[in-house]
DNA sequence: CTGCCATTTTACCGGC
DNA sequence: GCCGGTAAAATGGCAG
């Protein structure tokens, strides 16, 4: 299982490269976000606002989904599967 | 400053899709680490171990050191050796 | 100021014995929630309804804080300190 | 089960009071912790560390061991000695 | 027993 | 430089 002496090392390692690639790529994602909040501060809109706009709009979704599986849940409940 | 009427409110459109763009995209990134993960693991690997390599390689080599050696400092004086 | 030689190392073990105790409280407490649920389990609620319940409890209580505090913000913004 | 019309509503309005009365102290145990690590901080210790060594000393000493010894091999496979 | 979801904890980043 | 809040990581519980 964990003999990584081996072909595992090599597995391992393309493991590592390819997490890393894609953090990376997160990682880049990031900073564009944290720029676009650069710039619309720089226009003179409240970031800490903004941020609670984005949150509340996922959120929104969130609840949505939320909503229909305790609606979900109740139906069960009751057995109207 | 805050006076999002008059075309502020089309800036306020905008940034607020630019940014639920991104944030969509980091969201699909991180679906495809926790996949790699998730495929190291049917292979045997340790996902706790494998995130905390991939952590230490985030850092600069001479702070990884420099804080395994504080950290060794401190089992000492607790000894923990 | 690192240096755990001395009577730091005392002062350090100190930290770490208070922290260590106050977890432990904590941890029990978390276990005595969690009977209670289970309790709550047992007579048929739907634990998932009940923290969910929990939660929105709490967050009217935030989200009231957080409207005071987004008034704030904009009655600064527009000089009404 | 979920019928809560009749006396399950005081049921459940008992289960919601004893978890957020325990929840409550749960907040206060948090609000102590921080105070300490905040106190530790003060005196010049690292607070990351410290945090680390807590952690470290809540494992079983060899669930420890076994867990740096497979870091180890890892470290190897991957050349980071 | 595995994968998923929720919770908890850790780290980061900005303002003061 | 600290402190607060905010987001990411990690852990743990639960269901299927």
């Amino acid at each position: 299982m964990t003999d990584v002496g081996g072909i595992a090392a090599d597995q391992l390692a393309s493991y590592v490269e390819r997490i890393e690639k894609l953090e990376e790529e997160k990682a880049n994602l990031m900073a564009d976000i944290k720029e676009v909040y650069g710039e619309a501060k720089a226009l003179g809109f409240d970031v800490k606002i903004l941020r609670q706009i984005i949150r509340l709009r996922k959120m929104e979704e969130h609840e949505r989904i939320e909503q229909e599986e305790i609606l979900d849940v109740y139906k069960r409940a009751l057995g109207m599967v």
